[in-house]
DNA sequence: GTTAGATTATTCGTACACAAACAAGTTTTT
DNA sequence: AAAAACTTGTTTGTGTACGAATAATCTAAC
């Protein structure tokens, strides 16, 4: 907590976000209930959820992975038999994707452990406060806004 | 945004966290002034810079690094001669840190722009809001407060 | 004072995160 | 229609993140 001229690590926005989303982490982890499906996989079933079928390039800015990352993401997924890959007949650079059987009763199974987990990431807060961070937060999480 | 009972990405916790961590993120490489340093190198030398001399494990719970994470840092760090690694006396176990004159050179040159990318993330909400978030925020990144 | 237990730093393995470069395919321009 | 420009998915390379295992060392208990 010292500094010769005031610049604080533990008051800086990235610092606190990136423990903020540590702690997130670790509690999604042990209260997800499913010990190999992490917090990108979980985004990536709930939004195939949702939709049914998309493009990996969309699923991926739908869940703001970036193509590299995702590749990684639907790989596991898929090897896991959770998710299943078609080409796209009108664009042959296109990969659909949906959810298999599996995929599915995965996903419904554990939708509500999701909202748990977000219910005890904001536990520290009172209910107005919590949403008062989710408002200011998804100001902060658009991608604009910056400085260019 | 779509859901079938309830449960929307764009408004869990983690889901925000991450993305206004990615949006730091950029906001940290395009304005710091050193196309090398990270978030967490720059982090590391800021602490080095407050206290002098530090071991390396207890600058990882001082930057909120696990010891392998730190362990990269610091190698990256002391290839670039930034900082500089002698074994302590009393503690054979121990690295001590500390920053060599290229490294004291550098964090200060550019702390100042560490307070402005903190600003810049915290921009597009008002002042009274920017206190509010980094209150609430502070909260959330306590690492007790969870539920087990 | 030795043994059991904890701590320090390292290594290994898996999973993001993203820039950069690429091949293949599609769209836009001219 | 052919060229230029863009999009999609993959690969490569670097840097977090962190669990788990390990060797070396230190501390506490007995």
């Amino acid at each position: 907590m010292t500094a010769k001229d005031g610049y604080i690590l533990e008051r800086q926005a990235g610092h606190l976000l990136r423990r903020a989303h540590q702690r997130h982490s670790a509690i999604f982890q042990e209260n997800i209930g499913d010990a190999q499906l992490t917090p990108l996989q979980f985004a990536a079933l709930v939004k195939l959820r949702d939709l049914n079928e998309v493009s990996q390039n969309h699923l991926g800015r739908l869940t703001a992975m970036d193509a590299a990352t995702m590749q990684g993401v639907i790989k596991r997924l898929a090897s896991r038999g959770l998710i299943e890959r078609r080409p796209d007949p009108n664009d042959r650079r296109r990969l659909i994707l949906s959810l298999s059987v599996e995929g599915r009763d995965l996903i419904e199974a554990l939708v509500s452990n999701g909202s748990g987990i977000t219910a005890q990431t904001l536990a520290p807060l009172s209910p107005a406060e919590q949403k008062q961070f989710l408002d200011l937060l998804t100001k902060l999480a658009q991608l604009n806004g910056n400085g260019e």
